[in-house]
DNA sequence: TTTGACTCTATAGTATACTTTAGGGTTTAA
DNA sequence: TTAAACCCTAAAGTATACTATAGAGTCAAA
């Protein structure tokens, strides 16, 4: 797959993938005999991946260090691999909760402040997180 | 309170803050006769929210806008309120959920993946995803 | 065969969110 | 009273993550 199509399939911007690349985060992929990159279909996963673990806050560095993980005999123990993965699950729950909080903070806003048509009460989402 | 004691009791550097003012997320506080910034104990509860909603993925300017929400007369009404809700609370059911699928593959990764003393099966975080 | 759409590398520019520096005044404890 | 610790503004610098530009080659259809 030439770089346009997987751009088109990812919904990313061409450069930005080729600066995946540059950082790490795409294995450069084999080139055609023009030079033109040539995908394999897994970019595509890859990719949706990243945007995911983007979305939720997380940096190139340490989507990297996700995509990175691997148990090989010469590379990463288990046990590395297990500490490394609780690290990172202990950072999701605490993402989880922080985000459930603004959400019931959102949703009683959302309820609530605007019961009525002529409500003029202020509901602010730090009062909707108090108590 | 002054600045550093803030600082302090947030973690978030003082120079931070001074940025956070001019960016219009903490309002202008009173000063001290010596000009010095006098804060009231409601900031440290406002930037423990930005502190949160940094960490899920807002950007200064998201964050700005959900410290913004407000029901008064005059500058937004209750339907405006509802529809920014509603759209952020959409953002947040879909960050949830791609945490939710992360989570999983660590979690997978984490239990069955090192099962055993000697796995050198590859697990990366794309496997875990898939099925 | 030429023109429009695609690809390439290399490099410069931009937006966001800080972070540091420079140069100064203020407070407080020894 | 002086030195460390604190505060001020203004401006420059940095890291991250793109985004755009320049200048070139490749390909497919009219």
């Amino acid at each position: 797959m030439k770089i346009g199509q997987l751009a088109k399939n990812v919904d990313i911007d061409i450069q930005t993938l080729r600066y995946y690349e540059s950082q790490g985060l795409l294995n450069e992929p084999n080139r055609l005999e023009n030079g033109y990159r040539d995908y394999p279909i897994e970019s595509i996963q890859r990719l949706q991946f990243i945007k995911k673990a983007k979305l939720v806050g997380f940096t190139l560095k340490e989507i990297k260090e996700l995509l990175a993980i691997q148990v090989t005999k010469d590379e990463h123990t288990c046990q590395e691999v297990k500490n490394f993965t609780q690290v990172k699950l202990d950072e999701i729950n605490q993402k989880i909760n922080e985000l459930s909080e603004i959400k019931s903070a959102l949703q009683k806003i959302h309820t609530s402040c605007c019961g009525g048509n002529e409500t003029a009460a202020h509901c602010s989402i730090l009062q909707a997180l108090e108590n």
